[in-house]
DNA sequence: CAATAGATCATCT
DNA sequence: GATGATCTATTGC
């Protein structure tokens, strides 16, 4: 399908900015055993930094929470927020050093009718993923992928044969009330699936 | 349209 | 015991 082959570690293991916006137009694929594939193109995502930001959750060091945070670049960090909605982070940085990025909003590709299945009855299709809670739910992404290597496995990210020429937009982080001012917000400019 | 309330729980103080 | 990197439904103008 979309997935030629998956980017590699080295795509990860640099600064977390840096990461952010070279995931703009990458594609985020989720092959089930049962369901089928589902898939979507990455149009926002925002960066959280290590122990200098404040915002980010290893702000405070190493936990039980944050661990994958500081470790291996290229696996996904999912963590349940307000105790009911899942986020998907990708870990960047070398090993030892904290970064993240947030992936906040896809354009579906694969699986469509999967998605619908999986959110609330009469959503339009550019509302299906159109925030960190919803695409994965939309993907059928848990806290089971938790630590999970997306350079190969059942969740990977892929690079499409042709996808750039956009612009990228850029902003304050969303949701967040400490070091709410820094520009570390990453969107497809006029992409209609970028969160509202 | 904007504003707001409520759902619900892992993590940290 | 309080707090969140959210979303949906509902109320009010």
């Amino acid at each position: 399908m979309f997935e030629g082959e998956p980017l590699p570690r080295s795509f990860y293991t640099r600064p977390t900015v840096e990461v952010a916006r070279a995931l703009l137009g990458k594609i985020i694929s989720h092959r089930e055993t049962a369901r089928g594939e589902t898939s979507g193109r990455i149009v926002e995502t925002e960066a959280y930094l290590g122990i200098e930001d404040a915002a980010a959750h290893s702000a405070r060091g190493i936990t039980d929470r944050t661990r994958v945070i500081f470790g291996a670049p290229g696996h996904a960090y999912v963590y349940l927020i307000y105790g009911m909605y899942e986020c998907l982070n990708l870990v960047a940085e070398p090993e030892g050093r904290a970064g993240c990025v947030l992936i906040r909003a896809l354009e579906p590709l694969t699986g469509v009718d999967i998605m619908r299945r999986r959110r609330p009855r009469g959503v339009g299709i550019e509302a299906l993923a159109n925030g960190p809670g919803k695409l994965t739910r939309a993907l059928g992404i848990t806290r089971r992928h938790n630590g999970a290597d997306v350079t190969r496995g059942r969740l990977v990210v892929c690079r499409r044969a042709e996808d750039d020429g956009f612009e990228i937009g850029v902003s304050t982080r969303v949701g967040i009330s400490k070091a709410a001012d820094l520009p570390l917000r990453f969107f497809i400019k006029g992409n209609r699936f970028v969160s509202r």
